[in-house]
DNA sequence: TCAAAAGTGTTATCGCTACACCCATGG
DNA sequence: CCATGGGTGTAGCGATAACACTTTTGA
């Protein structure tokens, strides 16, 4: 048995800004390289959790503590890295706009998911697989909730399936799929989306107990 | 940079013997824990794809060459094997009963999928993870085939699906709904499916080209 | 002609899709 | 009172699920 292998551990950070889904990207500190783009990374040693490893990362950058975060896949081409055998094992991460857009360290920043730049190795390949697995798991899972606040407006989670799944989805529609599946609890409380607008909005929670409940009996939530 | 972790590679190969789901396991070779029930593992050294390993302890094993090969998870937990920081890279292998039905090394062999015993470190849950992804996979994509002759029955593709869900499954549905696929090319060549049978079954065989074609135009596969 | 497994249709219900207008409010 | 965005209902269609008998064939 040889340890002869190095182990990194790249996430891929989505949120919802309210018009699009964006993604943080940093730029790498040393040559080669240097100040090129890339994932958030962290080399991981023997002795600490990958998924640690990626949770501290998140709050030096973030600033946060609490964490949507799930193993996307292990990286691991011989070639992948010129510097040696690198294994990076990637992490896919959904947070909430509100709490994390001010970035706390620099050389981080967000971008549109559409319009992210080149990166080194093959980071672009794991941040489109990490697109896919989100483009998955909306349809599957009421994950949408964690990318927004806590009381959120129907056009927003609204938008934000339709940015998810890349299509237009009708309103009515997507408002009875919603209904019908009872996990939102409107709280009688209204907001103006936007300045100007004329009509308030009415906010929705998500009723996480009851999808708990609710998965327990089997039920399965499909979009 | 320091290249202290150690690399290795599990497969979790599944194959359906015509009643049950049957998997892969072998036992350890060296102490600790000699002779106890482990998955097929391999160690990976830096030059060397994770896959390729995979592949051609399969082909060792079961003599096969082509393969159904899918990236599993990457198992990475600090403490899951005493001997040192191990990075257990995990796959999964779907495989042709009839092809791999005799083992070629000493030390493996074929357990029902529901009686398969207790393994070392983390080899349950790799077997588990396993497991739940064939359900999802079967659902979503006609990969049933690839563990079934080239020419297969209606009671066998049936009660493979029966299996992969675990839970029974109306025959007329069934045969409708992969009727209504268009998938399925009807050979007009019967067998007797066990000796003895009364009456022939017909032959099917999955119709790989219509598929990728209907692919490229967005169809997707439900079952 | 009988035993055994293969193979086949219909109906009721449900969820999906497509589509257009009214409502509440602030300016 | 009007302009703006928020919010609502219905009808047709296709998929699903439940259910039992007929056909084929070898023995």
């Amino acid at each position: 048995m040889k340890f002869d292998v190095a182990l990194g551990t790249s996430v891929v950070v989505m949120a919802f800004d309210g018009e699009r889904l964006v993604a943080l990207i940093g730029e790498k500190s040393q040559e080669p390289y240097k100040g090129a783009p890339m994932l958030p990374s962290n080399w991981v040693s023997a002795g600490v959790s990958v998924e640690e490893v990626a949770k501290r990362m998140m709050n030096r950058i973030l600033g946060v503590e609490k964490i949507y975060l799930e193993q996307l896949n292990a990286f691991a081409k011989v070639y992948r890295n010129p510097m040696g055998r690198v294994v990076n094992i990637a992490y896919f991460a959904l947070l909430n706009w509100d709490v994390v857009k001010e970035v706390k360290t620099p050389g981080y920043k967000w971008v549109s998911l559409e319009t992210s730049p080149e990166m080194i190795f093959d980071h672009n390949e794991i941040l489109e697989m990490a697109y896919e697995r989100l483009k998955r798991r909306v349809k599957r899972r009421p994950i949408g909730f964690v990318m927004l606040p806590k009381q959120f407006t129907f056009n927003m989670i609204h938008s934000l399936y339709e940015q998810c799944l890349r299509k237009d989805l009708d309103k009515r529609n997507f408002r009875k799929k919603f209904m019908r599946s009872e996990l939102l609890i409107d709280t009688e409380e209204t907001i103006f989306e936007a300045p100007g607008n004329k009509k308030p909005s009415r906010l929705y929670e998500f009723n996480q107990q009851k999808y708990d409940k609710l998965t327990l009996k089997g039920y399965d939530f499909k979009f």
